[in-house]
DNA sequence: CCACCATTCAAACAACTGTTTTAAACGTAC
DNA sequence: GTACGTTTAAAACAGTTGTTTGAATGGTGG
């Protein structure tokens, strides 16, 4: 359980470091984050997270307050510095068009999410892979005090996505725009998350969870999708 | 509650009608329904089905044997019969293909998962547009129960779609075929079940729920996606 | 050394969980 | 009428849940 040591190449100067945590809170959040993960909120209990951390019982409602508490640290942890990232990329992609440097195309903004996707995934500590899962999750389980911070702290985020959506497909209404980034947004996501369907069935052909294997894939394929002709209802 | 009438065109001779159920075993069942969908497995408590369907508690216990099995029976009640419908596109497109009436593109077979998820979107009893978000649940919880019998009963089906695939995309590897099914399944999947990303962030511009509207932009960005060109990674 | 603070610990709290049991009522078919 | 499958009712079952309490512990600064 070494901290990895952070290996971002820019410090970014204005970048809020986040809330520390002692050992034992650290400890907690780890343990909770795999089992938050893979058996959801309710079913975890916080003496199964105690017991996978080593710490006694009352830790967790003395560090954190409670258990719905401690899900959100959990969560904020990991999305806050991932969000970030996906600020700064969309920073430099804008400076770099701005300067003539690049043009702004489909596959330029959409990179702007896959690149971090992509470092969360491999993310040595293991803790990114997790945390995609764990967003899906959040996701379907609508998890009420999540969903008011991530729009209340992080709806520029969207913003800046659709706007510079919208100026790679200028010749697409903005409803179109907000339509392709939905689901291209989606793709990807679920993707990184591995929730895959014909898993479920299976019969999943696709060859288990390299991420770059994913990103191979996933980007020619969100790329055509969002650069599709205008849409006109086929005959049902 | 008032059952709708069976509206499908053709009996399909060989269709099992699956198990009927009492009346107080399908209030039960509609109630849990919602529940598990609104709240997950683990936070819906018998106690709360059993009163919002205003029966006793023993009563799932004896219809159903356990919690377990009444999930199972919530969510094959719905599967089942859209599995089979499912099947039965994909049997009349083969069909008309052999008979030289209809070409075997993208497009058509996508159509084939994409009409009885319509249906079971507009289903007037909102039990339909229930089970796809219900789906979505039990692709994230990981429900080991419903993940064996979809894997025993329904593996043919996943193995139709891939088939089908291969064949309107003949220039492409099977291991791209896998891919692309994947991916454009998932879009489709996540766009019926209203998985929204963006609304996360409180920033969907993306209108409501309106099925045909879903039908009308994800059909040309999935088949876009799926015909793209190969894929070469671009530059990270 | 002592006081002070944060932290840890074991124990207990009341509430809720899925499930089972016992009993009594209901309607229908033989 | 008697038997049977169904349903209701109320109660109890043993476990587990999140949270709180109060005492014990540890190290730091005065």
């Amino acid at each position: 359980m070494v901290e990895p040591v952070k290996s971002s190449p820019l410090p970014a100067a204005d970048a809020d470091p986040g809330p520390k945590y002692s050992e034992t809170a650290t400890r907690i959040l780890d343990a909770a984050e795999g089992l938050f993960v893979e058996l959801g909120l309710e079913a975890t209990s916080l003496r199964l997270i105690t017991q996978n951390a080593a710490v006694n019982l009352a830790a967790v409602n003395y560090h954190f307050r409670s258990k719905d508490a401690l899900f959100e640290a959990v969560f904020a942890r990991r999305f806050a510095p991932w969000a970030r990232e996906c600020l700064r990329e969309l920073d430099a992609l804008e400076a770099k068009v701005a300067a003539g440097k690049a043009v702004l195309d489909v596959e330029a903004v959409m990179m702007c999410y896959v690149r971090p996707a992509l470092a969360l995934s491999k993310d040595p500590s293991g803790g990114g892979a997790l945390f995609v899962r764990l967003f899906s999750r959040v996701l379907v389980e609508n998890h009420r005090q999540v969903r008011e911070t991530l729009s209340r702290d992080w709806g520029h985020l969207v913003a800046r996505y659709t706007l510079a959506l919208g100026r790679a497909l200028p010749q697409l209404s903005s409803d179109e725009v907000a339509w392709r980034l939905h689901l291209g947004l989606s793709v990807m996501f679920h993707a990184f998350a591995g929730n895959d369907i014909l898993k479920l069935f299976g019969r999943s052909a696709v060859s288990a969870r390299d991420p770059d294997l994913i990103v191979k894939h996933v980007v020619p394929f969100v790329v055509a999708g969002m650069s599709a002709p205008n849409g006109r209802h086929p005959a049902a």
